[in-house]
DNA sequence: CCATCATTCAACAGATTTATTGAATAATGC
DNA sequence: GCATTATTCAATAAATCTGTTGAATGATGG
């Protein structure tokens, strides 16, 4: 991590971003960085929601902030760790979008939950931007309530995965479904286009999640509504 | 490298993301990267230009491989190895970015060339295109002449490191330099920056290097125009 | 088919990283 | 001050990664 001075400054500008690369290159901080894609959290929530121990989440964390990507601010007992810059989301935007386009092993695993996947094409901001406009969509949010309350996209239903089934009449079925949750990385709106999907809904997910969206100055709505 | 499929989708996803970082998380697969981002290479030349044994660069080659961010393809004895796709300029360029914004390290670095930190500004693409057009500005090529000859902006002239101190007369101090070479990671140009603004001249370097440039579509010449 | 060259493989030692444990520090409320 | 809670630190063992070496493979040309 100390880098030696004696290095050529091309050699210890490589070794700097590889450090950056480094911090980054662990299933368990990206799973953080996720969840800290969210909003600012505590070391304890952290540790629970990734199924850490508090001393290892600290010290994932704590690497991370070596290497710029995170940053913690101390109130009272608790340190709530966040994300330093929009900077950290279009790396772990770009890191997936590697992984996606090259990886055979993460097409096995998307397939598993897609049958066609051609239709699993993801919709972009501006497109669902304008579909909301014409009224032709309905919006799905599938995150937890209390992510929901603190923001989501403007007239968006918040219906946790495990609800969906419930409340899968109360769905408009010839309006199609665009589904996101969380970062770049949010498994859950997968799993909700497939379930849906395979009870007949037309649904597609957003390419990104909602720190994207408010990263790139949409509108967020903050008022909880419920389906 | 080899994934468990026992783990939940989430996880498998996240260990695959995590191997992509993984595979760029190392100051020596950067540099083979950088390498790459110009187009295709061998091995030999690979392993001589990052200063590796062949071996080890074999090694790194194939680990990148593996990670899908570079691929082989054999001709005769020689296997040439290039970037699988512009993703992986994205990533690379994320990782700079983050780098830069965020880690004090480098801002060492780099202010190690630049006396008067804020002109270090680079200037983006566009705003280049724009400048070029109205003949505001001179653009300066630093790479190898080899490279140089595969492609270069239109109108660049290319002047390396070691020749520039010697052809600066030649260079018109009114209009603005503007410096560009490799990938998102090459030092050359901060270098050239360095030295035409010791002798006085108004230099910024370009955002990107000629891949970005490529990979955005702009026009590409490849006829050599030399001062 | 043999010699040569470019690349890859296999095996090893040395270095780095990770998760765990238990103790140390910091802030709070009584 | 003292007990409690949240986080960090320090030390350790296990796992992984790196670079080197020398041998194996693949392709070419005589």
């Amino acid at each position: 991590m100390t880098q030696k001075s004696s290095e050529s400054p091309k050699q210890a500008l490589f070794a700097q971003f590889a450090a950056v690369a480094k911090a980054v290159a662990h299933p368990h901080r990206l799973a953080l960085l996720e969840q800290l894609a969210q909003g600012e959290r505590s070391v304890e929530l952290l540790a629970d929601r990734v199924h850490l121990s508090i001393a290892n989440a600290s010290q994932h964390l704590q690497h991370m902030r070596q290497a710029g990507l995170v940053s913690g601010r101390r109130d009272g007992k608790f340190v709530f760790y966040r994300l330093t810059d929009d900077s950290v989301l279009d790396l772990l935007a770009a890191i997936q979008r590697v992984a996606e386009r090259n990886l055979a092993e993460v097409d096995r695993v998307v397939r598993g939950y897609f049958n066609d996947r051609d239709s699993m094409e993801p919709v972009s901001r501006a497109e669902l931007l304008e579909r909301m406009k014409l009224g032709l969509v309905t919006v799905l949010d599938v995150r937890p309530a209390d992510e929901f309350a603190l923001g989501h996209l403007p007239g968006a239903l918040n219906v946790q995965l495990g609800e969906l089934e419930r409340r899968l009449t109360k769905l408009n079925k010839s309006k199609e479904i665009v589904a996101y949750c969380r970062g770049p990385y949010c498994v859950l709106s997968y799993e909700a286009v497939a379930l849906l999907r395979a009870r007949g809904f037309k649904v597609r997910r957003l390419q990104d999640g909602l720190p994207e969206w408010r990263a790139a100055g949409l509108p967020v709505e903050t008022t909880t509504q419920r389906l």
